[in-house]
DNA sequence: TGTACATCAGTGAACGCGCGTTCACTGATGTAC
DNA sequence: TGTACATCAGTGAACGCGCGTTCACTGATGTAC
């Protein structure tokens, strides 16, 4: 129960080090994309030296990989917060809106993502991470929309809930690659709105 | 109407080489991702040194978009055939069949696609002549649904026939997203087809 | 059609820089007493 | 709580390579007669 445990090797030192790193990275991604990015320039955007980041990370593949789990994980959170804020019922408009807000917040993240996707699409162990994490969230959906079933009547062409989840994420995909074209987010939002509604109500 | 007009200062030479250049870049592109290749490699895979490449080229981003330019012009032209196949009134599940097909043959290009898609949404130029040439695909397809309005009643929620088509190319770009995680062709199709009937069906 | 010449396209070597990677070292942090 | 010591985390310099970019040169291509 000791709150250290036998983690003793993890310095707090270290600890701020990394998520400094870390950070420094997520703008020097976003700005300039995985793949334009040195070593050295998320170093200095960090303000530390080149050997603080080998200490830290094995190479740039490893701290992007931890980059994109970080993140992932807090929206996947948020998301299933939108969703459980309803009762028991859905209340489909209602929980399409919160979870658009959720999902088209931050560009950075749009770009950070996509990025990351191109990177997963031509490695099938990073591939596999990223397909975990969609299910995951495409679960929340399916059980948030199963659970109210009885209100909300999926049109059939979609199969289950599962299928609907399906939909939603299809839906969100899409939407956000017309997003990092136009840089139009309150488009973006009532556009994806608009789809989910036409794809969730009969 | 001389064939070559005044067009004497193009070689057929040059023309070769850079064909040569454009086809192994594409292939290398697809393998590595832009942004992992260097001008040396493409070189290397067509059978030039460096020199050639810079009396083709002013450099990696020049290339890359003439690339985009050249294989984006045939898939709309695809598309367009596609469409076209059908008589005055649309068959809707036939025209789905048909545009899936295409839009969803080639792995490599889906992957050179995104890679553009992420360099365009860091540059507003290069963007702008993305979203133009969606603008093209998306306007064949809305055409085409506007003359077929009659047999095929569009959900009201999309709005009229510019709106289904955008609909159309969202989920496209959806579908894209997933099948470059799971490489799953066949599926991949047939949830394109299953989601634009759901979209373009009461 | 053939030959002579002019121009052009691609060669290949050279230069230099940016940066990945390593490592001996030092100041910071944690631990034992 | 304070001090001494051990270990660790980040420093900064050095090495070297890959590769972008340039350029004088040569063999290929096109043109004029």
């Amino acid at each position: 129960m000791a709150v250290d445990g036998r983690a003793g090797r993890v310095t707090r030192r270290r600890l701020r080090t990394r998520a400094n790193l870390l950070d420094a990275a997520f703008t020097v991604f976003a700005a300039k994309g995985f793949g334009h990015v040195s070593i050295e320039e998320i170093c200095e955007a960090a303000g530390y030296t080149r050997g603080a980041f080998y200490s830290n990370f094995t190479g740039l593949d490893e701290l992007f990989f931890a980059l994109y789990a970080e993140h992932a994980e807090l929206i996947a959170e948020q998301v299933s917060a939108a969703l459980a804020q309803d009762g028991p019922g859905l209340d489909v408009p209602a929980a399409v809106d919160r979870v658009t807000e959720v999902l088209l917040l931050d560009r950075d993240w749009l770009l950070v993502k996509t990025d990351f996707l191109v990177h997963a699409a031509r490695d099938p162990e990073v591939a596999g991470a990223l397909l975990e994490h969609r299910a995951r969230l495409r679960g929340a959906i399916a059980d948030r929309l199963a659970r109210a079933d009885g209100r909300a009547a999926l049109p059939a062409v979609l199969g289950d809930a599962e299928g609907a989840a399906h939909a939603v994420v299809a839906a969100y995909d899409g939407v956000t690659t017309q997003l990092l074209l136009d840089r139009d987010v309150v488009r973006a939002r009532a556009w994806l709105k608009q789809l989910l509604t036409a794809l969730l109500t009969g």
